[in-house]
DNA sequence: ACTAAGTCGAACAGCATTGTTCAAGTTGGG
DNA sequence: CCCAACTTGAACAATGCTGTTCGACTTAGT
């Protein structure tokens, strides 16, 4: 006789306890970096056992949390409008998804230690790109600031970005000032100065 | 007869190993956060048990550490005139002691996880309140911007230094070419925006 | 209701780290 | 020169992590 109806899909609560898993893993390592399977396994709810269960061990969890995070990172920027006025469009971008990107850093920077510096590259590569060719074409439209390196100033965004979710998570600063406090700060460099007057 | 001269100062390779094993330390916790004291005593050049007869613990350790890179920092900033134009005092104060400030930034965060939350705080409380006079004296003076608060300045300012300090390390950025940069970028947020013309 | 799929806790081995002890060796200072 | 101070490697216990195995249990799907 032959073998009676092996299981060709998963089950329900299965890739339900995924989504459990990988949601635990971003709160966790967006803390503390140095998450350990247990402490994961704690915040999801579900036995350590079942973690290894779906992820073969803690680089391939990592490697699919980053995929997560970047792939739910990546749709919110491509919803941005990025035509008009580069100020404005630059606004729109770090209004509707600096949370979002500020949480794809801190996972990043978490996985650093155990994913190989090639897929770390490749990793930062493209929402930086979006990014780099908006200020180039505020930079050819004759808005923004010429006189440093476009990746000098994709950097600066960044680090202004992350000082600000420090200030949030700290208390020191209002979520709902965050937008217009980022934006005013990014804005303020990425101006083009006015070379009229000197300042001294 | 009376006690053969019990010893009271301590060898002279003795108090040399402890400043091997700091520098030692500065170098690999500034790579690092998590190095272990195999790796310290290993960059000293000397035996691990060694480390343990001049420190008990490695958080006794990281506090000397930390204690001495904050006080060659505070040598470094008490030595910067901070009077005059208090734009040239920022550019003087940043040109002079910014790889320092970013070393120590380093250790610190290094030693976040394991020295009490009070401690870090009143750490970090005595070099940020100089910069937070400086910038204050310059709003005062009209020189720089009101329209943020002086503790959001001071955290850009942090962030802008740790950026560099980031580009410098990966080849990105010439370190002779950081100091202008830095100020350059710094000087763009803190200057008050012109209130003459409005940008749109 | 029956069965395969999934979960769970306990227990295991392997590894790295901290911190300690000891016995032997080396070196500075009086 | 001599002794105490110092250094050292080896070995040790304790802890915490990863990753695996096992047996018992629960649940989803048909």
């Amino acid at each position: 006789m032959p073998a009676p109806t092996p299981r060709t899909t998963k089950r329900a609560d299965a890739v339900r306890n995924v989504e459990r898993i990988l949601d635990a893993a971003i709160i966790c390592l967006a803390d503390k970096p140095t998450a350990s399977m247990a402490d994961i396994a704690k915040q999801a709810g579900l036995g350590r056992v079942t973690l290894y269960g779906h992820f073969a061990s803690r680089a391939e969890l990592l490697e699919a949390v980053v995929a997560q995070v970047l792939a739910k990172n990546e749709h919110a920027l491509a919803a941005v409008d990025l035509t008009g006025n580069p100020r404005d469009a630059l606004v729109r971008l770090i209004d509707s998804s600096w949370m979002l990107t500020n949480q794809a850093r801190s996972i990043i920077a978490a996985a650093e230690d155990e994913l190989p510096p090639a897929r770390m590259q490749e990793l930062h590569a493209g929402p930086a790109a979006r990014v780099e060719a908006l200020i180039e074409r505020g930079r050819r439209e004759g808005v923004f600031r010429t006189d440093m390196p476009t990746s000098w100033l994709v950097t600066v965004i960044h680090q202004i970005l992350h000082g600000a979710a420090v200030e949030v998570s700290t208390a020191r600063l209002d979520p709902r000032d965050a937008s217009k406090r980022i934006t005013a700060t990014i804005l303020a460099v990425l101006d083009k100065p006015d070379e009229m007057h000197g300042r001294h």
